[in-house]
DNA sequence: AAAAAAT
């Protein structure tokens, strides 16, 4: 960094705006912050230097914001939402007060500069949330244009987000709209131009629309990517998510980007660092991701047809009970084949996976959401961000590996698919005061309130079994373990009942 | 070869 000793810094700094590629921008000049309205307690970040916050509780998240002062939001009232947004909030989503990353990431978003953030948190701790109510809050209603965009890897993922933001923004009368396919759409040149203030949609059809001129961006303020990292991976969907990008900044709008995800590996991490430049970070420390909310269990198999009998008779007979189960493998064809046998055998499950038809899929989603369905057999379809608070059973029938290396494990894939269980008690993710209070010398006084913040460790559990069966997949769960830094039990006997009863009890299932 | 989606 340069120091910037030139006085064409401050002019710079107000307009830097390149996540394009050339541009540098060396002037990480003192603009002005913004002041603050007061909002009081844990400063976020400091001046100059990445820093760790300083309350002990948030040890586990790091961020850091340049020179820009962030305050944490103690009540959503610290934030300057709209009477109606703030309706939505508390009567809607029985919202009370900012979840932790809330707390920390909405300041980063609703303050101007509006610098670009990006956030990694755990799954299930209130990603969506963060930013649909950020997508809501720098919307203007009157202006009646795209304001909002956020990018979302599958159309179930889109929906799902869609569905929160309806429920979130229902007293705003902001305009919203899906993008993505349908299954009946309409040739593109017969649609109208897109009115509405938010839109959510798969990369395939918002880059459609935007070709086909139906999507303006010029008035664009805030782009979102969910599951970042898979948007931006090179086997992912990173030249789409470009490509939108200088899209947008073609068109000249002053828009911030939004990346949130619970897994940035260091690859997706670096090239993140050269794409969107001057920005916030929120980060979690790798040995806090690890996925205590859910108990995770090896069985070894010692053939595929072992592999039947164990859903069959552990997880399908003694999982019922426990409330619903998703069963992960690694392709379509692997699906059906599965489902087929399942089927023959008189259980009843449901299978989605992208061959399907969008009518279909769409309604296999909504039957497990409504819970008349309790075993959904899923490709990687599913296998991020699909929020189903009564999924306790999370089952790697195949192991996820890299498609480029099949014995090297997808450990960013693993995590998410095992962040499928035990969301239970996780949605409403909030914060209670609590006294605090010190001896000394032999007597009590009282120190005040802090708040504390509850967290998905108190969260119901959840167990996660992964089906083994041959020395391959040894080795690809010993890598697991090795990455989370966490070994994982195994279940003694495939066959017996009784194990599979006491690894159930052992996850709080039983 | 999972996935999105268009050619």
């Amino acid at each position: 960094m340069a120091d910037a000793a030139t006085d064409s810094s401050t002019k710079a700094a107000t307009v830097s705006k390149s996540w394009g590629d050339i541009a540098e921008e060396a002037a990480e000049s003192s603009s002005s912050p913004t002041p603050e309205p007061e909002m009081s307690a844990l400063a976020i970040g400091e001046p100059k230097e990445p820093k760790t916050l300083e309350d002990p509780d948030d040890s586990s998240i790091e961020t850091a914001t340049g020179d820009t002062p962030y305050t944490s939001a103690k009540t959503f009232e610290d934030l300057n939402l709209s009477p109606e947004l703030l309706k939505g909030l508390y009567v809607e989503m029985k919202f009370e007060r900012p979840s932790k990353i809330q707390a920390i990431s909405l300041p980063m978003i609703l303050t101007p500069p509006y610098k670009d953030l990006v956030a990694q948190a755990h799954n299930g701790s209130g990603k969506t949330t963060c930013f649909v109510l950020g997508m809501l809050s720098r919307v203007d209603p009157a202006l009646k244009a795209p304001q909002a965009l956020c990018i979302c890897p599958t159309r179930e993922l889109a929906i799902q987000n869609m569905e929160v933001l309806l429920k979130m923004g229902k007293y705003t009368g902001i305009t919203s709209e899906a993008a993505v396919p349908t299954g009946t759409d309409l040739p593109i040149y017969k649609r109208m131009p897109i009115m509405s203030q938010v839109v959510i949609g798969t990369p395939g059809t918002i880059k459609k629309w935007i070709s086909a001129k139906k999507l303006g961006l010029r008035d664009l303020k805030i782009l979102v990517f969910d599951e970042a990292d898979h948007m931006l991976a090179e086997d992912g969907f990173k030249d789409d998510s470009l490509r939108i990008m200088k899209d947008i900044e073609r068109s000249g709008a002053r828009c911030q980007v939004v990346l949130f995800s619970a897994t940035f590996d260091d690859t997706v991490k670096n090239f993140v660092s050269r794409v969107v430049k001057d920005r916030n970070e929120m980060f979690v420390k790798k040995e806090d991701l690890s996925l205590d909310a859910v108990k995770q269990y090896k069985v070894r198999c010692p053939d595929e047809s072992a592999k039947i009998s164990v859903i069959k008779d552990k997880i399908l007979d003694l999982g019922q009970k426990l409330g619903q189960t998703i069963i992960f493998v690694r392709s379509r064809h692997s699906a059906s084949m599965l489902h087929k046998s399942l089927a023959q055998l008189g259980y009843e499950v449901t299978t989605i996976q992208g061959a399907l038809r969008q009518e279909d899929r769409d309604k296999i989603v909504k039957e497990f959401k409504d819970g008349l369905t309790q075993v959904l057999i899923s490709t990687d379809l599913l296998a991020r961000g699909f929020d189903q608070s009564q999924v306790n059973l999370v089952v790697n029938y195949d192991l996820p590996v890299k498609h480029d290396s099949p014995n090297e494990p997808d450990c960013e894939v693993y995590l998410h698919r095992v962040g499928r269980a035990g969301r239970f008690g996780r949605k409403v993710v909030n914060g209670r005061r609590i006294g605090v209070w010190i001896y000394y010398k032999g007597s009590c006084h009282a120190l005040g309130n802090i708040l504390e913040l509850l967290f998905e460790k108190h969260s119901a559990g959840g167990a996660a079994f992964n089906l083994i069966y041959d020395d391959r997949d040894d080795a690809i769960m010993q890598k697991i373990e090795r990455h989370f830094g966490k070994s994982v039990a195994e279940v003694p006997s495939w066959e017996s009942d009784h194990d599979f009863e006491a690894a159930l009890k052992e996850a709080g299932l039983l």
